[in-house]
DNA sequence: TAAGCTACGTACGCTACCGTATGGATCACT
DNA sequence: AGTGATCCATACGGTAGCGTACGTAGCTTA
């Protein structure tokens, strides 16, 4: 088989196919998502990129080790990079909205937010390590949304419950969307988000 | 082993343990409740209740044979039973606060409702059988909301967005309870409910 | 060109399931 | 006492998946 060279920590005349642990990890995200942490299988993700086992044992060391590399890279790609694209609008309210909009309609490496979102609360609740990350993300995003409704001039407690609500609405967006899409419309969590900014003042 | 004697089609001299079909449903009802669709599993239930697979091969064809039998028993006990308790309540807004307070914290032959709800919505996610009845159920509790909220006043599209709103974050409700409980504390919900209910005026 | 490393292929044993086949024990009924 | 029905145990073959052992082709470096 075709090999790459590699000079340093750095690879150079990349002239062959040869799968990265990236690619495994992006394998492993796209198959979380279709058909939650059950389908994430070595030898499935083997067949979908046409290597076998050798190639996964190689990158990782067992499957569990595959599996928290999907938590890290979502935590990554998921969470800082959602905030981080919409701090630079003016206001809290235009900032809320930009992330609604980001959170039902974006996609990371061809894969779709929303539905990635709704398999890995699915996973949190089957696997111990998986919920501990979960609600560290969780508490972080959460964070956000009570430090923005705070700018808005709501109480602590007020901007923490509301803050939960929110996000508790979006979580049962990301839940249904994937099996009944009609109840998970855009413009119903739009008209959630409103209500609460309108309850904000 | 100890039989039971049966007259026509009732059960008398019920002096041994065989099982029913109905304690194999009530057995996948608990495991889908705390590990989900995939730990609903033949031989781990046979082993749970005592018996062999024999047993379970006797009352059910296979193992789709019992889980369209615990979509079925989900549909009667978590649906039409919650609306009948809170139907003798007088007012709209007495029976949305009851129905939201029996959801949270009801049970079902020992089973949480809130923790079975949520895996449910996770099994529709991968199985379009189990998408198709949960849909239907779904579609049925929102007309209820609609409902109840017409009465309250609202038009059509607006109760229609706001039953939408509600159901939402009920399912994120069930989403979080069962790995980041101080995220789905009760109180959030109620605080959602009444903020619906006062943009209903 | 020889050696060594990289990335993978192949083959194996093991476990957890599924569904079937078959036999056995207990009861009802006569 | 004998027969049939009911409910379950046991044993089997088959698949899917995990992790390991070991071999190997192509690259790198000397």
């Amino acid at each position: 088989m075709s090999r790459r060279s590699l000079t340093g920590e750095r690879y150079l005349n990349r002239n062959t196919q040869d799968l990265t642990r990236d690619d495994w990890v992006l394998a492993g995200l796209a198959a979380l998502s279709e058909g939650g942490i059950d389908a994430v299988r070595v030898e499935r993700l083997a067949k979908r990129l046409k290597v076998s086992k050798g190639s996964f044992y190689w990158h990782f060391s067992d499957r569990s080790d595959l599996l928290s590399a999907l938590l890290d890279r979502w935590e990554r790609d998921f969470t800082d990079q959602l905030i981080a694209t919409v701090a630079p609008l003016p206001t809290p309210r235009a900032r809320l909205h930009a992330l609604a909009e980001e959170v039902l309609n974006a996609s990371n490496n061809g894969v779709d937010v929303a539905h990635a979102e709704g398999a890995f609360s699915a996973w949190a609740v089957l696997d111990p390590v998986a919920a501990a990350k979960v609600r560290a993300v969780e508490a972080r995003r959460i964070g956000y949304l009570v430090s923005e409704l705070s700018l808005m001039g709501l109480d602590a407690t007020d901007a923490e419950l509301l803050s939960k609500g929110i996000y508790l609405a979006l979580l049962g967006v990301f839940a249904a969307r994937r099996y009944n899409p009609v109840l998970a419309e855009d413009d119903v969590f739009r008209r959630i988000v409103d209500l609460a900014l309108d309850a904000a003042k």
